[in-house]
DNA sequence: AACCCTATCTATAAAGC
DNA sequence: TGCTTTATAGATAGGGT
């Protein structure tokens, strides 16, 4: 059932600081994710990148974007960017552990897979070849 | 006063697929970067939430935006997202070492400064209060 | 049912030719 | 403010827990 009353104001310009309304947040938080999400989405499609995404919600529910996966870009940056060497070997067994994570790990790229799905069809959905 | 000649097709269409021009691609890496990074920074400020994004550009150079640090939402991820069970120990001193770690960490922080203010100075550059 | 999140539509802001 | 694409504010509906 569809009902149209009144045809909106349009896109209106607002200024960038915190929203304080907290349903009209929620719903911008939402919807500029998945436009963050899809930028990220193209850039990797574009120039070939790798980008992992973490975002904690106002009511802080981690969502992320990994392409190719979150784990496997932290792991990278981790090893790149080892921390002071007093503690490199925990930080060795963190990286193996990540490497090595199996049931954990097939829940993260499950989440991960949906996210991407969703973009792209997204993506395909009002889209026409050009 | 800005003179226009002719009109032009107008904002032209790309599709979404690899770049295969070299410059071209480092040129469109380069500026979608930037807005990515300052679209996250809006959601950051819009909703005060927390956001962390690694990019690996196509010269393996990590590029990173963190609000309010990368480091700290890493370990706040991993620590709520824990790898199985039996690399729990491992993973908890990782968290520590983060958590302890100095020098490195204020390099990161500083790289992240920098990158805040740059997009700070952008949105700054071409805007008029409304 | 109070919260959190997502989806859809329109009009329009913003950006790039 | 030409012309076009894109992102999104606003309003609202619906879905999941």
């Amino acid at each position: 059932m569809v009902m149209k009353k009144k045809s909106s104001s349009g896109r209106q310009k607002i200024p960038i600081e915190k929203i304080p309304n907290r349903s009209h947040l929620q719903v911008t938080f939402s919807k500029r994710r998945s436009g963050l999400f899809k930028k990220a989405s193209e850039l990797c499609t574009l120039c070939g990148v790798e980008i992992a995404i973490i975002v904690f919600s106002p009511a802080e529910k981690a969502f992320s974007f990994g392409h190719p996966e979150v784990e496997s870009i932290l792991d990278r940056y981790l090893t790149r960017n080892p921390p002071p060497r007093q503690e490199s070997r925990a930080h060795q067994q963190l990286v193996e552990a990540h490497r090595n994570a199996n049931v954990h790990e097939q829940n993260m790229k499950l989440t991960q897979i949906l996210n991407q799905l969703e973009i792209e069809k997204k993506r395909g959905e009002g889209v026409r070849p050009n």
